[in-house]
DNA sequence: AATATATTTCAACGAGTGTTGAATACAAAA
DNA sequence: TTTTGTATTCAACACTCGTTGAAATATATT
């Protein structure tokens, strides 16, 4: 078995992901992802078996490393808090910060993908259904905690508090560069570290605003 | 003049505005869209010139209406404290509300712009350009506001806290299922009216979280 | 070295893409 | 009624799409 196969599936995958972040699912040719893959056609069906294939193995390369971060994030707070609660903040950041962090950490290994995260999650095409596949026993998880942080929670509530999240932290995800347009220049929509600084402060004081009894 | 050529543009802005809204501007045919609107794909390129310039012209069609009503919400707010301080929350809610609301009234009419708009926003191809060309003159309009009502706020904090509030918004307008999904039934993404009683509160609190001196 | 298997290349398939020019039907102006 | 200019239809253009079968090459096994 010809062991640069893969390397070949890597590289593949690397270049349909740069390029499904850009410019989504439709907006990308084969031939297209093939050529910045440097390999021929034919091979994006030998390794994966169609475009649609491919997307999916390119969300599942990197969903697993995401939710094992996000865990053990959330682990760490709760064995820190072995006796007493641990605050809403130190959840929500727990959620955010180990995205955020691997996103400034390795940007050029990252920004694609969150990129192309933000898109499907507003999507109403794709939305609902990936996001639930791939990301729903976290969040689960995390609401889990959640509700213990919140007691007497109202259950709509703290659904709708989450959809403001997931929707505050995919749009940074995107990257677009509306935040260097409207502040002129002064904030950059790559600023991960600002975003860390900033997002589970103010999600956690919606969530209290909303949640707390 | 054929004076049902107004009647025809409507259909096919319709048409493609419902189409973009569920695939995405290159998830879309011309002549699917044509097909739905019940006429011949060269009319399309007859009253609009190219794919491209109708996927503006759908844009155009509706967003006057929309900063309309806000500015709206907003002046109405600053008159009725012509003496005293609008709290960040009535500011806020200037901003959401005439959108939720319109989506809660007719959303047959409205769903569809609402969602292309969500996913335009969190598209790294069009987010930063679309959005700073049709929004940025109403979002600076709010952000002097929510600087009178909240003095001394740093001012990365405050462009920051505006974009978690877009994000948390539009993935609202995405209406992806996704809120079903995760609570089984219990929410609705399509539910406009549990994002109203909600949206403001959470979106306030963490501006004030961040930017309150 | 010979065989078997996994990987890569090449060339093409039918269908569909955005777009256009010329011909036709139509309403208003003369 | 004829003319005029707008609106609509029809048929096609050159090109690109996702996908595939068969041939060629490389690697692993015997």
């Amino acid at each position: 078995m010809a062991r640069n196969a893969e390397a070949t599936r890597e590289r593949i995958l690397d270049a349909a992901e740069s390029l499904f972040a850009k410019r989504g699912f439709d907006g990308v040719t084969v031939r297209q992802i093939m050529g910045e893959a440097g390999a021929d056609v034919a091979l994006a069906y030998y390794h994966f078996k169609s475009k649609r294939d491919l997307f999916d193995a390119v969300l599942l390369r990197r969903v697993g490393t995401l939710n094992d971060l996000r865990l053990a994030a959330l682990e760490q707070v709760e064995q820190r808090h072995a006796d007493d609660q641990p605050s809403v903040e130190e959840i929500i950041a727990a959620f955010t910060e180990p995205l955020l962090q691997i996103l400034e950490d390795d940007p050029d290994e990252w920004r694609d993908y969150m990129a192309l995260i933000a898109q499907i999650n507003n999507s109403p095409e794709w939305g609902g259904e990936l996001m639930t596949r791939y990301f729903d026993p976290l969040v689960s998880r995390f609401l889990d905690a959640l509700r213990k942080a919140l007691p007497d929670c109202d259950e709509e509530d703290l659904f709708w508090s989450y959809h403001f999240l997931s929707g505050a932290l995919t749009l940074t995800f995107a990257e677009t560069g509306r935040l260097d347009n409207l502040s002129d220049g002064l904030c950059q929509s790559s600023d991960m570290e600002a975003a860390k600084a900033r997002m589970a402060r103010f999600i956690a004081a919606g969530f209290l605003a909303l949640c707390k009894k």
